[in-house]
DNA sequence: ATATAAACGAGACGGTACGTCCCGTCTTTCG
DNA sequence: CGAAAGACGGGACGTACCGTCTCGTTTATAT
C-alpha cells in the first residue's frame, strides 16, 4: 500500500537540476542582503545566478516565494539550546533572537512575511520555519521548565507566548524602539514574572 | 521674516482643489479594501477617480504613502475612552482594538506599515497615527491607573506596553492564531497580572 | 563499399518508428488547417501527437520544414490530366487549380513558401511538388499541342508559364480581388491567345 | 458643422512625437535590409532605437505591422513616368519595378505581406501603397494608350493586369528563375502582345 | 477688465519588470 | 540504443505601472 509510493516513484525525464535551484537560491539571498527586499526582482536573479527566468518560475510562483525560499535556506535561526532552568534557557534564547533579528536580514524576513499571499503553501511553512520556530522553541522551554517542577502549568499558553515573542517581531517591524539586548532582558524578566504567578489562575 | 509671509502668503493662480485630493483619497481607500493593497496602483486610482496621475503624484511621493494616508483618513481606530479602573478601561480598549483590527483594513493597515520606507514623514506619522496610537492609549490609561493610586508606577513602562499592543499586531501579521475577542479577553488578564506585579520591582 | 552496408544492413538498436513520424505530420496537418501556421509550434506538435520535442527534431529541422512536409504528404494538388487539346486540358486544369488553392491549405501553403529558408532542400522540394507542379504540368500541356501541331513552338516558354501560373499565386497572397472559377477561365482565355499568337515570333 | 470638425481638433495632452515614431522606423528599415524580416523584433528596435517598448507598441500592433510601415515609408518604389506610348512607359516601368525587387528589400516586403493578417488595415494600406502600386499605374499606362487610340479598351483588364505583374511577385517569391532584365523585357513584350490582341474580344 | 500664474485633465514618453511562450539542446529512464 | 519525458539556457513576446514630461484648459489672485 504505501511502501510502494517513494521507491517506485521512477521519475522520467531529466531530473531538475539541484545546481540551478542554488544557484538562485544564493543569489537571491545575496540580493536580499545587500539590496533589500524591493530590489530582488525575477529578472535581476536570472541575469546574476545564470539560472533562466523559465527555470526559476518552475521552481517558484514569485519573486515573494523565491525570497521566502531563500530566508529559510539561510542557517540562522537561534534554535534555543536546553539550560538548567527557564530563566537561563529563556534568556540566552531571547538575546540570541534579538541579535539575530537586528540585521538586514531580519527586515527582510518581516518584509517577506507582510507581502506574501497568506494562503500559500510557501508562506506557512516560512511562517513555521522562520517565525513561529522560536516561539515553539519557547512553548519547549516552558513546557520542561513545567517537568522539572520548576514552574506550574500557565493556562493560556498561547496568550503568554505571544507576549513573550510578538514583542520582538513587533519592534522590529514598527521601529518605534531600539531591538537590542537590554530589550531582550527586560522581555526575558517579564516574561518569568508571568509564569512565576500563572499558577492555576 | 517679512510680513508678506504668513498672514497675506496670498498664492497666485489656481488653489489646489481638495476636491481631487478627496476623491483619490476615496478612490484608494475602496481599492484597498475590496481589492487589497497589491492591487492599488497610482495608475488605477487615476484612472478610477478622474483625478490625473500628475495632481496624485503632486500630493504623495508614491503609493504607499497614498495607501497610508488613505487609512489614516480612514475613521476607524478606536481611541480608548477613560473608564473607572484599568482592568475596564483596557478591557474595552483592546476589545476595541481587536475588532478593529480583525478585518481587511487590518491587513493592509500592516501591509503598508511593511511596504513603507522607514524613514518617510508619512511613515512616521502612520506610524504614530495608525500603529502607535493604542499603545500610547495604554500608556496614559496606566499613568491614570497609578495616579490613582491603583496600582504602583512599573519599571519597565516601554515593554510592558509592548507586550501588551504586539501580540495583537503579532496574530494579524502573522495568522498563526485567531485575532478575536476571547484573545482579547486573555491578554488583558495577563497584562493586568503584569501590572498589579510591576511594583518597585 | 563494403558487404555489410546495402544488403544485411542490420541496424543495431531499436529502428525509427514510422508511427512517430506519421503522428506527427498528421498533427501538424490538422494544425494548420484549423488554427493557421502562426500556431503550429513544435512544442504543440509535440504535446499534442505524443511524440516528443527530440523526435521531431530527429526528422524535420524546424517547425517550417514539418509545415511542408505535412503539406507536401497532402494529396491535394490537382495533376491535370490530358485532354483532346489545350483549351480543354488548360481549361480544366486552372479550373482544378483555383479550387484546390482557394482554401485554408492554399494561404498556408503560401504561408510556408514565404517563411522557409529559400536554400534548404526541403524548401526546394516543395517548391517543386507543390508551387511549381502544376507550372510543369502546365509545360508538358504546351509540349504535347506543339507535339500534336496544335499550336507553335513559343519563344518564351518560362514567361509564358510565369504569366499563366503567377496570378493564381498572386490572388492567393496579396488578396486583392477573388481567387475564383470565372478568373480560372479569363486565365485559360488569355493564356490561350498568347499562345496561338506565339508562333516564331 | 462639418468646417470645424478639422481645424478645431484641438488635442488634449502630450502630443506624439515624430522623433520617436521616426526613429522607430528607420531602426526597422535598416534591421530589415541588413538582416532580414526575422531578426526584426520590438526588442531588438526598442533596444537600437532608443525608443521604448511601449512606445513602439503604441505606434505598431506587432512586428510585423512595424516592418510594413517601415517598407512604406521606404522611397523606392518606381511609380512608371508617362512615355509617348505604351510599349515605352511600360517597358521603363518594368525595369524599374523589377531592379526594384530584385533586392533584398523585395524579398522583405514579400515576407511582409505573407505574414501579415490579411485582414489588418495595416496589410490593406501596405498592398495598395507597395505591392499593388504597380499595377494600379499599369492601369493609368493602359487607359492613357486606349485614349490615345493606340490600342482598343481590353475587356477583362483585371486578369490582364494580374497577368502582366505576378509573374514578377512569383519569381521573386519562388526563386525558380531569375528576377532580371531580360525577363523584363520578355514579359513586356507578351504583355503588348496581349493588348495589341484584346479588341472587342 | 485683464494679465499672470498655479493647478488641473489628458496622455505620450523612457524605463523596469512582469509572467509566458517557444526555441533547440541536453540528460535521464524505459522498451 | 532509439524513443519518450522533461528540465535547461536563451530570447522575445506583449502588458502593467512607474514616475516624468508636455500640452491645452480652468480658476483664481493681482494689477
Amino acid at each position: 500500500m504505501s511502501q510502494d509510493e517513494s521507491p517506485s516513484a521512477r521519475l522520467r525525464g531529466r531530473p531538475p537540476s539541484p545546481e540551478a535551484r542554488n544557484k538562485a537560491l544564493r543569489t537571491a539571498r545575496d540580493i536580499l542582503l545587500n539590496e533589500g527586499f524591493g530590489r530582488l526582482t525575477i529578472e535581476a536573479v536570472a541575469a546574476r545566478s545564470g539560472v533562466s527566468k523559465p527555470t526559476i518560475y518552475r521552481n517558484w510562483a514569485n519573486a515573494v516565494e523565491l525570497a521566502m525560499a531563500a530566508l529559510m535556506a539561510d542557517p540562522a535561526t537561534p534554535s534555543g539550546k536546553a539550560g538548567e532552568n527557564v530563566a537561563g534557557s529563556l534568556g540566552s534564547q531571547m538575546r540570541a533572537l534579538v541579535t539575530a533579528f537586528a540585521t538586514t536580514r531580519g527586515r527582510q524576513i518581516a518584509l517577506a512575511l507582510a507581502s506574501s499571499d497568506p494562503e500559500s503553501e510557501m508562506t506557512k511553512a516560512f511562517r513555521n520555519r522562520v517565525i513561529l520556530s522560536s516561539r515553539e522553541t519557547g512553548r519547549r522551554l516552558v513546557g520542561e521548565a513545567v517537568a522539572r517542577g520548576e514552574i506550574a502549568a500557565p493556562a493560556d499558553i498561547e496568550t503568554l507566548l505571544d507576549m513573550i515573542y510578538a514583542p520582538v517581531f513587533y519592534r522590529l517591524l514598527v521601529g518605534h524602539l531600539p531591538l537590542d539586548l537590554p530589550f531582550a532582558d527586560s522581555l526575558v524578566t517579564r516574561a518569568l514574572a508571568l509564569l512565576s504567578q500563572s499558577d492555576g489562575l
